[in-house]
DNA sequence: CTCCAATATTGACACCGTCAATTTGTCTCG
DNA sequence: CGAGACAAATTGACGGTGTCAATATTGGAG
């Protein structure tokens, strides 16, 4: 059994911790004291559930990841059958847990803090694009374009706008001409 | 005159050291008493000249800006005539800077980092905005999405991709299809 | 020449990550 | 059932950081 000995279940307590201190606070307050101190635990505790502080990071970001994918899932994007409606449930999915979760998005690209040897980690990431892959290539084949640029404009396009979102950029809601939020009007220009 | 006492002239010393520092080692590097250091001086000097190692940052960036505004004046864009041909000098200055800085670069759009009431860094930020705008606009008024929306599509979709690109993902250099170097390819999905 | 204000130094404090040595608790196996 | 093995947690230390207060130094204005 996996149980832990003392505590009970630390390295769950310690995560729980940090998505506390990473919304309230952001990254630079989740240290391992900090989490520890929240969890109830000494400051050298975490160490058995991870090895450094990179390590707590990349937990947490997995753990944001999966609540990501849930909630792409969620919008019965899989029974849809117009490529154009699987599209926009994707990217307005994505622009809603990043705006309503703007340091744990933020945490989850941060290359720098993260470690990018986790195999778990690369999965999620890599789970991401190729769904997003998928969906462009149902689109078909465009002519002056070609289909792996079209999939990293789209990467680029809804990430960089969220990003620029959270930082308080661009707060307009709607395409002035549509009508249309803007997150879907971005994708729209995009497709053919 | 403003010349310094003792260093002679500390805060352009203590930029460069930082400069220094943030190319080979990474803005974790960068810190007050490692700038200093490098500087040849106490570690409580620089507090004379950036209140808090927010503000060395943010003086470093303000730097970086320049540097990048200086880049793109270099390509001559001011005397072109053609809309793309302007928009695509400028998108090849910015993915050139980013890929060749990608330390500066980075700093650069890290509002966690730096001091956003800056009234030099926000200046800076926005003449680059309206650069964009005034580009876009020249392309006349779209039918199908407002000319605000195709503002911020270009501008999400060349900083995600230098973003992306920095930190390694998407290494081909060239659309598949038309032969032009990827972030050209990109912004010309989106041209009319 | 004198004095002032800007500049730089020194020293302290509270954090941080990380390591080593140690204690605590729990599970397994004889 | 009991003893040992071992994982988990604690304690204490080290060097690093940002930041502040008190002090010393210097160059130039009057």
């Amino acid at each position: 059994m996996k149980k832990a000995h003392h505590h009970g279940a630390l390295k769950q307590a310690l995560i729980e911790a940090a998505l506390h201190l990473l919304d309230s606070e952001g990254v630079e307050a989740v240290t391992i004291r900090a989490v520890a101190r929240q969890a109830g635990v000494s400051h050298a505790a975490p160490v058995n559930h991870f090895a450094d502080r990179r390590a707590l990071l990349t937990g947490v970001a997995i753990f944001c990841f999966e609540e990501l994918q849930q909630a792409i899932t969620a919008t019965g994007i899989r029974n849809m059958s117009d490529a154009r409606e699987k599209m926009l449930a994707f990217v307005d999915a994505f622009y809603n847990y990043g705006l309503n979760n703007p340091n744990r998005y933020r945490l989850m690209w941060r290359q720098d803090m993260l470690d990018s040897s986790d195999v778990k980690l690369t999965e999620m990431t890599e789970k991401l694009f190729s769904h997003v892959t998928n969906m462009i290539t149902e689109f078909g084949d465009p002519p002056n374009i070609s289909i792996m640029s079209r999939v990293v404009a789209a990467c680029s396009i809804i990430h960089g706008y969220v990003l620029l979102r959270i930082d308080g950029n661009f707060i307009g809601f709607a395409d002035e001409k549509t009508g249309h939020p803007r997150h879907i009007a971005l994708i729209e220009a995009l497709l053919p």
